[in-house]
Order: structure tokens, then sequence, then C-alpha cells
DNA sequence: AAGACCATTCGGCGATGCCGAACGCTAGTA
DNA sequence: TACTAGCGTTCGGCATCGCCGAATGGTCTT
């Protein structure tokens, strides 16, 4: 671990707390000499990372990070082969349907149906049906274990239920009013993301067949994608069995 | 300018190069030591910038960039306060339309309608009408001057008349069969992006009602983010004179 | 079975970036 | 007007941190 790559990284998720911030509000988060970012944050500049206000002098981050997310889109093969099945999905059960990847303790939006503004959204593990799945099969850590309504269920349970059924619910845990449902997609040797549908309270539980056309879809993208058999294998579970 | 942290930074870069990229591959374009590159790459790894594919041991960017991304526009109040005013716009002329900020030798949509899934497309500032508004503003710099088309212009000209009308053209420069228009927008005290039509080669030269309508949005758009004039002043030709 | 490529580890030399202090500036205040 | 407080920024010296070359253990190809 590179100690100022690191912290330039750093930088960039102080940046993420606030619109914008002083030099020195990010030396003072961070516990350094304001100097010592300066640096940083001048090349961070220079590549379009972090832009500065003219008039005050803030910071705030830059376009650059807007291409570097959109070329990651691009290059997902699991949302290109997600896109035509999420789709359908949300055609048939008349839902949202999102599809989301691992992120340390969150997990992040990468495909979504009717709705594509919902892509780059941000939602902790635990809260969400996405997240449990994730969870389930270790490609999450609940790190930040705070609880987002009263509803909200800590530690996660039945994970193991999730791996044994490839579903995970959620009722209400993330926002009131909304209740979720996911599955697990996987390439050929490891759980790459959870594809889950958006269910209003009023709307739960879905229907049998709701939950059904929601595992074929990610049984569907898994094959895609290369995987042999669904819902997948855990690897830690099968090589302590 | 830290070094290892503007390595860094072009490790990323030359990730957005293809989708996945080995060790060697990344180290031989930056002309540096594999061993030197795998230690910047392991810093970006354990932050989600990149990710490494389980198989293959390959590289490419992780889901951390598209969160940074989703941050940035949610932070930008270029594109809060323009969104009302090109989904009217849209409406109005029947156009596509696109907000694009600089960022060197490139513009970046930030906003677009009636298709929000423009947001984040990447175009070189000399073959758009967008990227010569802000080239006339000396917000971008052409750092690559390629044709893209027969048709593109090198180099860009009428940067003046650009800044006297309000309005700068592009006729197939960039796409064949598309051509654009598109205005400045300005804060209190700089351009800060442009808003432009998308218009087809077919419907080419848009009647002067839509020219007047993209003006008053530019106009409006500027006016809400604390603009006093427009078409807005150029510092250092106003400094020169 | 041998070769090529991959990511990865280690250790020593040296360049590199960290930090404290000083500067110029604007704004708000007495 | 003078004065303080905050801002971003610059500079230089010391020591640290990271760079690189070589060596390792893999896997896949020939």
């Amino acid at each position: 671990m590179i100690q100022s790559v690191d912290r330039a990284l750093r930088v960039l998720a102080v940046l993420q707390g606030a619109r914008r911030r002083s030099l020195g509000e990010i030396a003072a988060a961070m516990g350094l000499a304001p100097s010592t970012v300066h640096g940083i944050v001048r090349t961070l500049l220079a590549h379009g990372m972090v832009v500065q206000e003219r008039d005050t002098g803030l910071y705030r981050l830059g376009p650059a990070t807007l291409k570097l997310g959109n070329v990651y889109l691009d290059n997902l093969e699991l949302r290109a082969h997600a896109q035509p099945w999420i789709a359908d999905l949300a055609a048939q059960t008349g839902c949202g349907v999102r599809v989301a990847v691992p992120l340390g303790g969150d997990v992040v939006v990468v495909a979504a149906a009717p709705t594509p503004d919902e892509v780059g959204i941000v939602v902790p593990a635990h809260a969400c049906a996405l997240g449990k799945v994730l969870l389930a099969y270790g490609m999450c850590t609940v790190t930040d274990p705070r609880p987002m309504t009263g509803e909200t269920q800590l530690p996660p349970r039945d994970l193991g239920t999730v791996r044994r059924t490839g579903l995970a619910n959620e009722v209400e845990e993330a926002v009131l009013g909304e209740c979720g449902a996911a599955s697990p997609v996987a390439t050929a040797d490891e759980v790459c993301g959870a594809v889950g549908l958006v269910v209003p309270a009023g709307a739960w539980p879905p229907a049998p067949a709701t939950l059904d056309a929601l595992r074929r879809a990610a049984r569907g993208i898994s094959r895609e994608l290369g995987a042999s058999s669904w819902p997948p294998r855990f690897a830690e579970e099968s090589a302590t069995a």
C-alpha cells in the first residue's frame, strides 16, 4: 500500500462527503498538514479528478471522475448482459429492477430498469436485499452496522438460507415503504453481483411467479457470464465442508 | 505534482483504454517496472478503484469509480439548474439537448434530454459545438488535434464570433449525419459549461427560433448560477483590450 | 518436458515527498 | 484605517518512503 496514493484516494473519499471543502477541512479530516494535502490535491487537479472554484478557492470533485465511472460501466460485461434481462423483468413484473456489485460495505447499482437514472446509487449492504446476497457470498463485509430505518435488522440473518434458495428479502430496512428481493449473479468462478426487485410495501410479498421470474433472470445472466450451476456454490463454504 | 499519485492516475487512464489489462501491459504503457506498478495497483485495489479478475489476474476499473462519478453529478449545481431547462428545450425543439463541462482537451456530458443515458460520454473539444464554445472561452485546450470525420475543421475557427454571438456550430465534424449548435453557460465569474443541441444533418440548419430558444436556455441557466451578463465576458480578452 | 508469461515478494539504494514555517491575499472588524 | 483571522500557496531540509532489479511460484502453451 503506497502511502501517497492511499492518501490521494482518501482525499477523494473526503470530497464525497460534501459539495465543497477547503484545503484545511480536508487536511483536518485526514489528520495531515495542509501543505501535505496541497501537493496531493494539486496532482488530482492536474488530472481533473478535482476542481477548484475560482472565487472561493474551495475544492470539489472534478469531471474526470464522471468519465472514469462511465468507462467502468461500458467495460462491464455484467451490465451488458443484464440489460435485456432486466428490461424484460421490469415489464413482466411491473417492479423496479436493479443490478448491483459489491464495494466494501456497500453495493453500487450498475444497471436499472425502467429507471436507468438509478445507476450509480450506493446503499449499505446490510440494509438491502441486493447487499444481503453479496454478504451471503462473502463479496461484501459489514463495515458500518448502523440501522437506516427502524426495521433494519442487525446483524443480517439467514444468509445460509440465501445461499440455499438463491433469494434474499428485505422489508423496509433501507427506505420506509420499500421492500426488495434479490438473487445472486455469478461468472464461472465467483459471484460478481446481484439482481433484485424493488417492491412497494403495499405490494409485499410478491407473487411466487414474480420471484420465479427474478430467479430465472439471475440464472440466465449467470449462464451468459459463464456460470455452470445456479444458485452458485460458495467457495469458502464448500472448502470447509 | 506528486510522482506516485500522478502515476496512479495514469494507471487509471491506461485502464480506460481497454476492458482489461495485465500488469505488464500497464507497466509497458507507462514505461515503468512491473513491480513499481504493482504497488500502485494494489493500493487502487484496496479502494475499489480497480478490480482484479480472480481467474485471469487481469485488472480493470472498479466500482468505486462509478460511485465517485455519481457523487460528482449530485454535487454539480450546473446539472441541477440545467435539468428543467433542457427538458423544456428538448420538448420545444424536438432535438437532443446536452450540457457539458470541460476536461482538458475533451468535453464531458453532465446532463442530457430526452436521453439521460448520454450522460458521461466524452467528445474531443475541437470536434463538437459544445467544445468550440469552451475553447472560445479558454476552458478547453486542443491537446490531440486529430480529425474525427472528413468534415472536422482544424484548427477550430471563428472562436471570436462564438464569443460575440454566444453560439457555436458544428456540421458533421464529430459524427457523420450529426450537427450541433451550442451556447456558453457561466457563473458569476467564469464560464463553467455549455448547453447544446444535437441536430440531424437533414434538419440543418435549424430555424432561427430554435437557436433563440437555445440562447434563452443558456442565459437562463447562467442567471440562476449567478451570472450578471450574457454572453459572458472572456476574462483574458477583456484584460488585453 | 521445456519455455513463456503471469502476478507477486523481497531488500537495498536513493530519489522523493513530507512537514513546519513563512508569505500574500481577502474579508470581516474595531 | 489598522488589525486580526482565515484562506491557499511556496519553500527548503531531513528522513522516510517508495522505486527498481532480481528471484519465486504459479499456469498455460508449445
